[in-house]
DNA sequence: ACTCTTGTTCGATTATTTTTGAACAAGTCG
DNA sequence: CGACTTGTTCAAAAATAATCGAACAAGAGT
């Protein structure tokens, strides 16, 4: 890692660190989401509300409800930097959050001609929304789920002397196994349905 | 009472209520921090760590996942104070979390002849631990969604200078009522079809 | 080669959530 | 009535997660 200070300076003392839209901040009376230095369309700042909304319940980060939600909003796709000043988010953060929502299938990057910027468009099938979000936070889990189980039948209390206990183990190992193949069953099924919308 | 001697002299008069059938839980000779009282067998021990999986998968804090898997790998009801003592979490946590998994349906309060104590079970049907979780964290926010998309409806961008957008921002309102639809529906067959297990 | 643009990485900072602990309420029992 | 038991509340501490932002990397154009 060559060390090559460009166009910054060794160490210096940390400048003041201005609270983003501290300078100005014209709030709206009823700001339901950080206020944005780029103009939002009503459209949009309710889509974005929504989103938000509901990534919460999936309890996902705000900026990730803010990047889909203005995606989802707009028309044509938004570049980078455009999801940078209009939602006065980090690029860190914009760059962490695509590549989260990326990864979930919830955002898909589209080349733009003569342009090397990157574009960005939400998805809007459901199938691949909801099938993105199962497969990355839910079956992984579910799939180790069977070693777990198998793993709390050895540690069942064998003792002959409380064959009772044993037998509610049993019983608690038996149910989970049920459960298990319950929503291995259903969660293929559910993934179907969404593909009808 | 004095449950948690911090490395001071504690006079350890009244003995540890004995887990039932448990080992024998040696007390360290100087407990230094955070030294785990361990009545707890490998079968429980295996189970918290199951349920704090699965309730990790939920967004549901660790507290929650050891009482419900304690309780889950427990014949008897346990009393309050057995899950102080044997998960080792404060009076508070364990007040706060049953509260929480009550009010989810995960967890039913049962009397004990004899005793003014709490005693608690987890609850074990499947139908009413998804519905608890369901109606408490998901269907609140669906049901507040048509009137979200209601209002995102009113504020699409109606000038007559740009019908394009216009119906870019319709198509939009329209497939999220569709997802709304969706939803309203398949979560009901999804607890119907829990009921069956 | 240099410079500018564009986006990523990752340690530091900030925000949010979870847990603790001690005061408190509401009994219970002698 | 006290003294004790049992559990709740809530401010504060601790832990965890999200966000920021400066340095960096990769290219494109000159």
């Amino acid at each position: 890692m060559s060390k090559k200070p460009l166009h910054s300076d060794p160490p210096l003392v940390k400048p003041l660190p201005v609270a983003k839209g501290g300078s100005v901040a014209p709030a709206p009376s009823r700001v339901r989401y950080k206020a944005p230095p780029q103009p939002l369309s009503p459209f949009q700042r309710e889509s974005i509300d929504l989103f938000v909304g509901a990534f919460s319940v999936l309890s996902l980060p705000r900026s990730l409800g803010e990047i889909y939600g203005l995606l989802y909003s707009s028309e044509e796709p938004l570049a980078f930097d455009d999801l940078v000043t209009r939602l006065d988010l980090s690029k860190g953060s914009v760059s962490e959050g695509l590549r989260l929502l990326r990864s979930l299938g919830a955002v898909n990057q589209v080349p733009v001609d003569r342009s090397r910027k990157d574009y960005f468009t939400a998805e809007i099938s459901l199938r691949r929304l909801a099938g993105g979000y199962l497969r990355d936070r839910i079956e992984p889990y579910l799939r180790g789920g069977e070693s777990r189980i198998e793993a709390l039948r050895k540690v069942r209390d064998a003792s002959a002397s409380s064959t009772t206990r044993n037998d509610f183990q049993e019983k608690r190992v038996n149910q989970l196994l049920s459960w298990h193949r319950f929503f291995s069953k259903v969660l293929p099924v559910f993934k179907a349905l969404a593909g009808k919308i």
